[in-house]
DNA sequence: AGTTGTCAAGCTAGT
DNA sequence: ACTAGCTTGACAACT
């Protein structure tokens, strides 16, 4: 098993995610921001290694409009070397690595341009992990997408447009769970019809399933992962206390955390804690595992 | 220096 | 018809 976190490091005083605004765009701006964001992520990596945390999540924002038509500059070029340094040190270290593009990519929209456009940014991700070297263990996780009022047409449209993908997408492609529109059971039935992984989101479950338990939602999740996938991924979070439903926990709750662990015991499984304090609630994680002989 | 409004993009549900 | 909320933060313009 391994521990991770999403994007975003608070101890180190530096940030991987860093943009600016389309308005201000330049091509010294991007090159300037794409350094910085390229130098801490390396450090950042180079944290979680020494604090056990081997699972990450990149921000999209590595670099900032890369798929926008105002980009015209050659990053993957102009970086290479430092892409493939931060992939040699991901190798070496075996650092599991996501990425998970924001709520505007949609491959299975009624309108064409939004279509094109998540392709677009899709291509951007999968360049990102391509410039590491990173094989198709490293994830780009997205959503479902929309429902537009007919389920099973909007499922029959992620199908058809995933079938259409470049091969170079759809090997990193997973689908998680989202908490109102596609269970973890929508999801696995269009793993049935693709074979896409499929990444269990423990907290989007809590709020829309279909009975399973934790233990057993695992499991099917698990079903969905070949060996040239990796293991299963797992998004954690929890709830946060008196706030609407969804929202998520700002910082772990490790007696919840610890019945999730005694409750998937024995089973393999990388696990994301997607908590508003980061690493700090990740390397709580870390040591209660370690106090349990799990890590 | 500190504060506040705003940011490329879509969709759903609640008002 | 309009907007909050989503992974939110943090940039940029204003006091």
């Amino acid at each position: 098993m391994k521990v991770g976190y999403p994007c975003i490091n608070r101890s180190i005083g530096c940030t991987a995610n860093s943009t600016f605004k389309l308005a201000s765009y330049s091509e010294e701006r991007l090159i300037k921001t794409v350094k910085n964001n390229l130098e801490c992520l390396a450090k950042i990596l180079r944290y979680n290694v020494e604090n056990d945390l081997l699972f990450f999540r990149i921000s999209s924002d590595l670099v900032p409009f890369a798929s926008h038509p105002v980009c015209k500059f050659d990053w993957m070029n102009h970086y290479k070397l430092q892409f493939k340094e931060i992939g040699e040190y991901i190798k070496k270290k075996d650092i599991r690595i996501s990425m998970h593009p924001d709520q505007f990519i949609l491959i299975n929209s009624i309108k064409e341009k939004v279509v094109q456009r998540s392709i677009n940014e899709l291509d951007y991700h999968c360049k990102v992990l391509d410039a590491m070297g990173l094989d198709i263990t490293s994830k780009i996780q997205i959503h479902v997408g929309g429902v537009y009022g007919d389920k099973p047409k909007a499922i029959e449209r992620f199908v058809e447009r995933y079938e259409s993908l470049s091969e170079s997408i759809k090997k990193r492609l997973v689908i998680e769970n989202d908490d109102r529109l596609f269970s973890l059971k929508d999801c696995l039935y269009i793993n049935q019809l693709t074979g896409i992984p499929v990444v269990f989101d423990s907290f989007h479950h809590e709020c829309l399933n279909s009975e399973e338990s934790v233990r057993d939602a695992i499991m099917k999740a698990q079903t969905a992962w070949k060996d040239k996938d990796g293991s299963l991924m797992v998004d954690y979070s929890s709830q946060k206390e008196g706030e609407r439903r969804g929202k998520h926990a700002t910082t772990i709750d490790l007696s919840l955390f610890k019945n999730f662990i005694d409750e998937t015991k024995g089973l393999e499984f990388d696990i994301m804690l997607e908590i508003k304090d980061k690493e700090k609630s990740a390397l709580k994680a870390i040591k209660l595992l370690k106090e349990m002989k799990i890590l």
